[in-house]
DNA sequence: TTGTAAGCGTTATCAC
DNA sequence: GTGATAACGCTTACAA
């Protein structure tokens, strides 16, 4: 037995079925199994994928390392995630460190505006467009801020806002607000807004909201939070308030995040497809032809009521589980 | 400059100051790294853990997965997850994935009673005792039951019950309710059962709850549950029955989860020591010498107050975020 | 202290 | 269809 038509045999390359059968069981038989260093030594691709993002513990991102964790495996590849915890710099050595790493490519979730990527290997970002040469695959924030205002209005809001924290840096997540606002003037529907920084904390909203107190009441009857953990944290404050959600003003949290990853809703939301957006993510980062790539690529979300909107009769409660 | 010295110099290994710094020069021009795979290749050792976890976005997971990640990585380690989806046969698989993938180690949390595990590779458990050489590191679940009980009781509780989901396969987080029986016996406090397991759906739990209403009270004033996912659960089941929490009832749950990853508890709980978990488990996998590393580290967990408790007034609410 | 050469386990390119 | 051989980029004795 020739070391090299024993090479064929492990990679699946046609040779003579009698000789392919007897490869086949010494290697069952001496617990053989291929040396993928070597391998990626002579072949320079490692089936091995990066995935760059701030944490691993906080839902979302742990929601999105897990579908594409899964994804990857799927297609015969592996996830080694590289957390940064939101520092620009540690984005940057991470960035480094996967060229290092010989990973086939690097699937980022960053807030480091002028990120330097090497243009060798493959990139796909998630909710943050860099140029057209990197792939970006996001959630439709735009239409889900225009959905959010349809519900609002649709369930008799007739005086709105939004609110959001974030990045500083700007990303497609902005967009979320520009749909909303742009939904409520079509409609001729009254909008204010809020827009602060992560820096800021949360703490920020309450004057905002004292100030819209007119006779113990809420002067707004419809909100619109840039995420559900921002909706969580004004149900919070409003309750603090004695103003009562729903009944008082209808909430509406972007996301889909649910309690211990699985259970119920924390707000009535705008779901993102994170499973999509994984698959979505590697099916770009894996393609064959990375020539002519979408620049963008924009996945559908949708809305779910999870107690902090008053649903028509016919809606029913919340809608099934997962995704 | 011949190649040997430039791999000395890559390596730390003493050098000709002159000459090391010309190296240095020379591969920060040419954007020289090592190649992890050549080196891999020649040394046998990879820089490269396996977790084997059941899920990514489950929180709890989620945190071990994030901590080790950040252990692995103090240590100039990367870690590949695998995720099992709780599948006996799929964490077979990934042990055989994980030999193909030559990792140095590997962190393993399973719910296979008969893993069949290399002998040669370093292996560490989270909270399922294998054998004596595979080093277990797992939270002190006994201890944690009897601060449940000890918690209870000093809050006034003298009808106390003890409610577990989870895996069928035996594990050390059984050992919550020994803990908190045997704390309740030796105080000559009452204290009830139940143990399902995690096929049987939380709503079993209704009937043993149902059937020890009296008059439209519970006949219980302690609950100590195996997760806070299910006192969350139960929570709601007695809020459905108009038992107020923590008024006539005070509970107490199991792991310190946090809604959001980093926000309020969902419960007064048993804190886990994930982090601590996590680093242990990376030390013991690590260790120089390997040879008489501990069967089992017990970590030392604590009580924190969520709003299912009445606290004394001097404890004030809730203390402190984070771990 | 510096340079040389063997070899790690593959795959790819050849003759056969 | 099969078997020999070079090369992938590195580490590590060992020789200079």
């Amino acid at each position: 037995m020739a070391l090299g038509t024993v090479s064929k045999v492990m990679n699946g390359i046609p040779v003579g079925e009698d000789y392919r059968r007897r490869v086949r069981q010494a290697a069952e038989k001496l617990g053989y199994q291929v040396n993928n260093y070597a391998r990626g030594l002579k072949t320079n691709r490692t089936c091995t994928a990066a995935l760059i993002v701030p944490s691993l513990s906080h839902p979302f991102f742990a929601a999105l390392a897990h579908e594409v964790c899964q994804a990857l495996t799927a297609r015969g590849y592996r996830m080694i995630p590289f957390v940064t915890s939101f520092d620009p710099e540690a984005e940057q050595a991470c960035i480094r460190m996967i060229r290092q790493n010989k990973v086939d490519g690097a699937i980022v979730l960053t807030y480091n505006p002028n990120l330097e990527v090497d243009p060798e290997l493959p990139f796909v970002t998630i909710d943050r467009y860099f140029s057209a040469t990197v792939p970006c695959v996001s959630s439709d924030n735009f239409g889900g801020g225009q959905l959010a205002a349809e519900r609002l209005i649709e369930r008799g809001c007739r005086r709105l806002a939004f609110l959001r924290t974030g990045s500083r840096v700007p990303g497609e997540a902005d967009k979320r607000g520009d749909g909303f606002e742009g939904y409520c003037r079509s409609r001729g529907i009254p909008v204010e807004s809020l827009r602060l920084n992560d820096g800021d904390g949360p703490e920020l909203f309450a004057p905002f909201l004292r100030e819209r107190m007119e006779g113990g009441k809420l002067a707004l009857d419809g909100i619109f939070c840039s995420t559900d953990r921002l909706a969580y944290d004004i149900c919070g404050m409003l309750a603090g308030m004695g103003v009562r959600v729903p009944e008082d003003v209808q909430i509406i949290g972007f996301d889909g995040m649910r309690k211990f990853g699985d259970a119920d809703l924390y707000c009535s939301t705008i779901v993102q497809p994170v499973r999509k957006l994984a698959e979505t993510g590697v099916d770009l980062l894996l393609a064959e032809d990375r020539s002519q790539l979408p620049a963008m690529v924009c996945l559908p979300v949708s809305y779910l009521p999870g107690g902090t909107t008053r649903e028509p009769p016919e809606a029913g409660k919340e809608l099934g589980r997962g995704q």
